[in-house]
DNA sequence: GTCTATACCATGATAGAC
DNA sequence: GTCTATCATGGTATAGAC
């Protein structure tokens, strides 16, 4: 079956790909490096895709699609809010570290120029998750602005990973630092009563 | 004087680069576009700088040091814990808010794969202001994770920036989501309360 | 300190055989 | 669907005159 070889070998190039231009960026990566990666020539890889960017585009897209599906259905659950948030910060922290490729092609991402590209993704890729991670923020905190509250969750949970390469540097550094569920329970903390409060149960 | 124009030329090269290694990125910049940039040819550059790497090296030195210097004041300085961490935080966002290349500049830095590169931007750029803000932290409270905290204040009022790209494309987004002091507003009253609480006064 | 000129190499992409 | 062969372009970097 022509149709079901095509497939393989396209997604075979897809997942082969998103290492690469996680680790090195869009310019670091050539169509060279990617065609060895795959045990191809480069020729071959533009029988996939029209050209270096699209493939690029097709990769992330890819990336997002089998990593982001699986966190939605925790927000829309049942339970109360608070139960609910907490076992998404959790997760969302096991993903983020576990998925080291990911994480740095979301950061390339977000350093693209490209209107189009930068629409797409949003449309595609992040709305779904934005949107019902804001709902909850407005069931647990209806007077404060759902939208902030909404990237303020995120960035406790992204951040220790993205600068985690310079942190290694820095004072009072150690190992727990990477550790997932030490950061979801300190995001979980701060969220439920920020600098003062410890971690009990509220509510 | 030929050191006094030595001085100044060099700088100027610096000071260009710095907005179009932060706009695409090392690999995206040539030394044909920042020579044409300074008004000069590219063999001229390699007057001043040994290679391509050196340059993009010196132009993220000249532009933390240029940058990041005058907030470190303001964290060492007399008044109460509360006050100080507020005043940093307003005065971060605003920073951050004014210094958009600065802020890609950070953002491409964290891409990096150079151990030796990451390890002395530490040491020379970051040590300081990360060692004070911890300083803080421990005075504030104590009984927590120092190092985390920190992480967890500069991500609160950078996340917001890096994200502005595709979060202008997500729900809810208004235009006050980029105001630096509706920001830090929200950041300051997050780290009081956490979710729960208002913005209201505490010790 | 900057120029002209150029060496040398890697890149993205294509044509056409198989 | 993949190969070989090839092209045009643009990249870093250097040599040597001024």
């Amino acid at each position: 079956m022509a149709k079901q070889a095509f497939r393989h070998t396209r997604e075979e190039i897809l997942g082969l790909s998103v290492p690469l231009f996680a680790t090195v960026g869009f310019d670091g990566v050539s169509m060279r490096d990617i065609a060895a990666a795959v045990g191809v020539t480069p020729a071959a890889l533009y029988h996939h895709f029209s050209d270096k960017a699209q493939l690029c585009l097709d990769a992330v897209g890819y990336a997002f699609e089998e990593k982001m599906g699986p966190l939605k259905s925790l927000l829309d659950g049942e339970g109360k809010p608070w139960d609910r948030l907490e076992a998404f910060v959790v997760d969302l922290t096991r993903m983020i570290a576990r998925e080291k490729d990911f994480r740095r092609l979301m950061q390339w991402v977000l350093l693209d120029n490209d209107e189009q590209r930068l629409q797409s993704l949003a449309d595609c890729v992040f709305r779904d998750l934005f949107s019902a991670l804001g709902n909850l923020a407005g069931e647990l905190v209806p007077d404060r602005d759902a939208h902030l509250l909404v990237v303020s969750m995120i960035g406790l949970v992204t951040y220790p990973f993205e600068t985690q390469s310079v942190r290694r540097f820095l004072p009072g550094y150690q190992l727990q630092h990477e550790d997932p569920e030490a950061i979801a329970q300190h995001v979980v903390g701060l969220l439920r009563n920020g600098l003062g409060g410890t971690n009990e149960e509220k509510s």
